[in-house]
DNA sequence: AACGCTTTTTGCCAAATGGCAAGTGATTTC
DNA sequence: GAAATCACTTGCCATTTGGCAAAAAGCGTT
């Protein structure tokens, strides 16, 4: 719990009255490996932040192949934002990639604090933008390299992710087959 | 100026007051085709709305390549955000790729605004973010898809975009070499 | 119409990546 | 500890894409 406040209050001031609040809301969850905290195709009710673990965001495109979208460690909100925000149907799935353990605020939860704390809206929307910015700051520059500047990259960027993830969701995360990616590999070594 | 408080209504209501302090503070500028709205290496002082014309955002790699990230078309506001809020030198050219029309804001204008204006915040925060939401799923998708795809989507989507870029920045985007571009081109007829 | 300039297409070949199936190695399960 | 399962690698060949240079097409100017 005490990692979420601190998450929190990198974006904005809370009081301890306030702290305590949200603290209140807080509910732990975990769940085991390749358990799902949503699925497709659900309205997501809820936003966790991960405290133990990593999931990642994963969706299957219409040729029916799963690609995995992006990678979320630990000390990060996770949710949808897009449906949740709208409440329509996720069209991802996060699954847990190893066991994971999360602080989860229910969408009543988050409209209380909202309406609560004067400054909720605010710290939320930064959270948001930031997390964006990393996204865009992730991927965007991923187009105009071929694959093994995209796996060094990722390697030098993230290595303690690198060695957690199985290679078959890295690969569909750099775009490419995870043959080519065990090639690459092997002549990088 | 019109089409600025349009743009910007969608965000949030403003009373008529707060409208005519908006389009007091908006200067028009016009660029020609490839002149700058911004260079790499400036920090950013403005922000553009633009009215008339497309622009893109690029930049050069570690390998000297010109990379394009991004095309603007009208009614959009174009910001590199990141280095605005912070102040710092902008990574990346903004570059007409027709002549272009805006309305303007400068920092102290927009400071202003944001002081006089109780949801000015609130709706610029709204606004950058659908701008990253959308940047992020344009951009996420290609990397599952091979160059033929990537074009036919792009073709698809923006159909009035397509025709009026010229095929080398579409290629830069697309993350593909133009001579690739231009073979696909020839197969998809 | 002719010229110079820019943009786009082609041709040629090399390199990168995909697709599929089999092989290897590690881990789990009973 | 043998069998089954899962994760990763490899071999073989087809396809896609890149790199480079030349050719063709488009465009504005005179």
């Amino acid at each position: 719990m005490k990692e979420l406040i601190n998450y929190l209050l990198q974006f904005g001031h809370l009081n301890q009255q306030q702290i305590d609040l949200v603290e209140s809301k807080g509910v732990f969850k975990e769940i085991k490996k390749d358990e799902y905290f949503q699925e497709a195709g659900r309205i997501p009710r809820e936003i966790g932040f991960l405290t133990e673990g990593i999931v990642r965001i994963c969706y299957y495109n219409n040729k029916g192949d799963e690609i995995t979208k992006y990678f979320i460690d630990e000390n990060n909100l996770i949710v949808d934002i897009n449906s949740y925000n709208q409440s329509i149907p996720s069209s991802a799935y996060i699954q847990a990639i190893t066991d994971c353990k999360f602080v989860v605020l229910s969408k009543e939860a988050l409209n209380d604090l909202s309406m609560t704390i004067l400054i909720w809206d605010d710290i939320i929307n930064k959270i948001v933008n930031k997390a964006l910015v990393e996204k865009v700051n992730k991927i965007s520059p991923m187009l105009s390299e071929d694959a093994t500047e995209r796996y060094r990259n990722f390697f030098t960027k993230f290595p303690t992710l690198a060695n957690r993830i199985p290679l078959s969701y890295l690969a569909s995360y750099l775009g490419i087959t995870q043959s080519s990616l065990s090639r690459i590999r092997k002549n990088i070594r």
